[in-house]
DNA sequence: TTGAAAGCGTTACCAG
DNA sequence: CTGGTAACGCTTTCAA
């Protein structure tokens, strides 16, 4: 049986009330006894008793986490810097994986509410802001990580995936693409802007997607890697075939250039890839990948500052957003000479 | 405020007794009233307080697991496995990173303690296991995975290491190397357990690693990657120099790929490389990487199993302990001829 | 500055 | 089969 503050109190011959009052800083205690419980309890290593502590005041001390997938390294990197932070301030954080399936998450949050958390954070799947309504009425502060829904005023911590769109579009511009293809992502937030910032960069390069270029398989996989590679061969039989494609995510565009040079050509001399999300191993694959970094450990840290916030104010604060800028990191799988020049392209391409 | 059993039993004139007997399918409830209840429950959309609960029957339903780095693929799996096997008996899993710092680990797992845990998890970093002697005496029952102590008898799930160092040796054998390096791991389980099969197999062919061929180094940083190449760039200086180098993790081997082709040699023609982990991204590396698998899925689920076995018991049940066997998986890495027969190998290079 | 009493939502133990 | 009572370990309130 582990100590209890009654313990402590028999020991001391003070009451529990002031044990307790000791252990939470109250400033109605003299010196004296206040050293005297301090000193008792690091000679038995008491800690409180969350569950009972929990009663009383309702909070659990748990914050839940929803990622759409922890094997994915920006998951788990953000999983693992909430872990930290928390912890220190004594949150424990439970993590939880939908595998982008709107269904399962929905079940998964429910769950996680039923057990009563202080706090939840989710990169959520689905495709409408009705269940976080839901939890806006009645359920617990809750922060949105990566992805946001244009109808729901919350709290976000993400990046501008228009920009995403835009500098990733830019770039295979820049290295001479002009028949510019996308494999899109799911319909949430990332998905929809950056083929929103890919399709206005093409626009104001007076740029068309041919048909086709734009892949319509709406939901990601979790196997992004097979379902780029999938959606590739599918652009590869497209006459003209795309010279420069922007994926939706690193894993996808992985895919995408192992089907490429599967079928002969060559990445980036025949068709220029990027993705976005710069992950780790980007420098060690096949290809050394372009991408767009989307400051994952950024979006950790203030994911969590934010979460602790909501967790040590007394009111609900109302709601912050916070949008990062991404940044374009170049590599070997753009890396090529222009072609052409602007007008010849133009004159070329530019004919729908 | 959310729903009560108090509430229910207002409701329907019944006691509190007698929902909570209902709600634990307690038998000695009359099939009328067990319906009432229930469907007053469903109405209600009512759950238990697990806090409450918890500080009556001492149970917390809360499981901790502790890794050394959940951006490690092998890591993360695992995590998502046991997360999700977890939920569906409504434990939460609070998923915590060591950082391969045996402190840090244990003022983690102090903190876990504190806070009462039902069960936990743990891929420890620690080089002595005094401190899960301490958890046996005085702790909730635990599962290490991935790494064992050798004089704690406790339940552990993992691979057969020794194993996966002769797989890995003799097939670098197999393909003609006879000067053969090896990338230690930590002085954990894992590390000396192919380390130990490094050797007995070399020896077994009689071969003899050369000065310098074992490297020094004690921990591989979280850095796994960088660390591999720091230390295949001191490998490279040997002379003469390895012909083929078997890798503590995949990670460390991609850094000592990496490192290798800078010097402008050539993998698998003048050094042949073989890891451990088979990560889901070695086939799309620069050069694909041959692996030894280490079955991480088998070992999440059997994890799972055996932490439900502890947590649903009533009586702590005897250690139990699952070691799985690993499974050569050859790609571009080690992929080439046999370049002398044994007997001309064997008069070059035994010479010590 | 201290402490007694009440109560948080649940389960265990017995009596009826 | 049903339910009253006590208890779990802590915080809150308020009186001393």
């Amino acid at each position: 049986m582990p100590t209890t503050m009654k313990d402590i109190a028999r020991d001391l011959g003070v009451s529990v009330v002031t044990v307790s009052k000791v252990l939470r800083n109250h400033r109605d205690i003299g010196d004296e006894t206040r050293k005297r419980v301090l000193d008792r309890i690091k000679e038995l290593n008491y800690t409180p008793n969350l569950a009972a502590r929990g009663l009383v005041t309702g909070k659990t001390y748990l914050v839940g986490l929803v990622v759409p997938d922890l094997l994915h390294p920006f998951f788990a990197q953000i999983a693992k810097s909430l872990s930290g932070a928390l912890l220190k301030k004594d949150y424990c954080l439970t993590i939880l994986t939908s595998d982008e399936d709107p269904e399962l998450e929905e079940r998964e949050i429910n769950r996680l509410l039923g057990r009563g958390l202080d706090a939840l954070i989710i990169a959520s799947s689905c495709t409408t802001s009705a269940l976080f309504k839901r939890i806006q009425k009645q359920g617990p502060p809750f922060v949105l990580i990566d992805r946001s829904f244009p109808d729901l005023h919350a709290n976000f911590v993400g990046v501008d995936d228009e920009a995403v769109g835009i500098l990733a579009t830019e770039h295979l511009i820049e290295v001479g693409c002009r028949r510019i293809a996308h494999l899109r992502g799911p319909q949430t937030s990332p998905g929809i802007g950056r083929l929103k910032g890919y399709l206005n960069t093409l626009a104001k390069s007076k740029l068309t997607p041919l048909p086709g270029y734009v892949s319509t398989q709406r939901l990601v996989d979790v196997q992004s890697r097979e379902s780029g590679a999938e959606l590739m061969r599918q652009m590869l039989t497209l006459h003209p075939r795309p010279d420069g494609v922007f994926c939706y995510n690193d894993p996808m565009a992985i895919g995408a250039i192992h089907t490429i040079l599967d079928a002969g050509l060559r990445v980036p001399e025949d068709i220029a890839v990027i993705g976005s999300g710069n992950l780790h191993y980007d420098t060690e694959l096949r290809v050394p990948l372009s991408s767009i970094d989307q400051q994952t450990e950024l979006i950790g840290e203030r994911a969590a500052r934010l979460t602790l916030s909501l967790l040590e104010s007394k009111t609900r604060p109302r709601n912050k957003t916070f949008i990062l800028q991404p940044q374009l990191v170049i590599r070997a799988s753009t890396e090529r000479r222009r072609r052409m020049t602007g007008a010849a392209a133009k004159s070329l391409t530019n004919a729908k």
